[in-house]
DNA sequence: ATTATACGTAAAGTTGACTTTACTTTTTGG
DNA sequence: CCAAAAAGTAAAGTCAACTTTACGTATAAT
């Protein structure tokens, strides 16, 4: 799944190692998450969300519209 | 974790195996999650809230502030 | 009271999120 | 240019999200 955390730390000025830390997981967690080689569990997505003061959705793209009730 | 699902469920009158059904997962998945045996991925927080046209932060509580980037 | 429908539990299996370690490559600053 | 910092890759291991199957219980309607 695509995601902005590249862009926001860019603009943050905070390292992925730095990153890392505040979400307590591992800098590889986030070079994975980053390069899309895996997808965040839903706290992960809500910690670094938090951190960038954004909601999940904001921070991570998700593709394909499901059948929604009306 | 905290969530909304039952209450969401009885509100629109929807079954767990008809929520399952739209989630495209088991019923047993749904009742572990209203139960909090276990989270949601991030897909599947994302589709119950969709559904129920919610935001992840809205549909499942996430309990510890975590520390901020200001 | 009985049946059907909805809700719940249990347990074994699969898969992917995340860790750990160790090493390589790229970027940045003096 | 050179060193240090940051970013990246690889691979083996752990653990929990989710499936599958198969029962048991509660509730509602006839």
């Amino acid at each position: 799944m695509k995601n902005r955390i590249q862009k926001l730390c860019r603009d943050k000025r905070i390292t992925q190692e730095e990153l890392a830390v505040l979400c307590t997981v591992t800098r590889q967690t986030i070079i994975s998450l980053e390069n899309g080689r895996y997808n965040p569990s839903i706290f992960l997505a809500h910690k670094i969300s938090q951190i960038f003061h954004l909601t999940i959705e904001e921070a991570f793209l998700f593709e394909e519209d499901i059948h929604e009730l009306r």
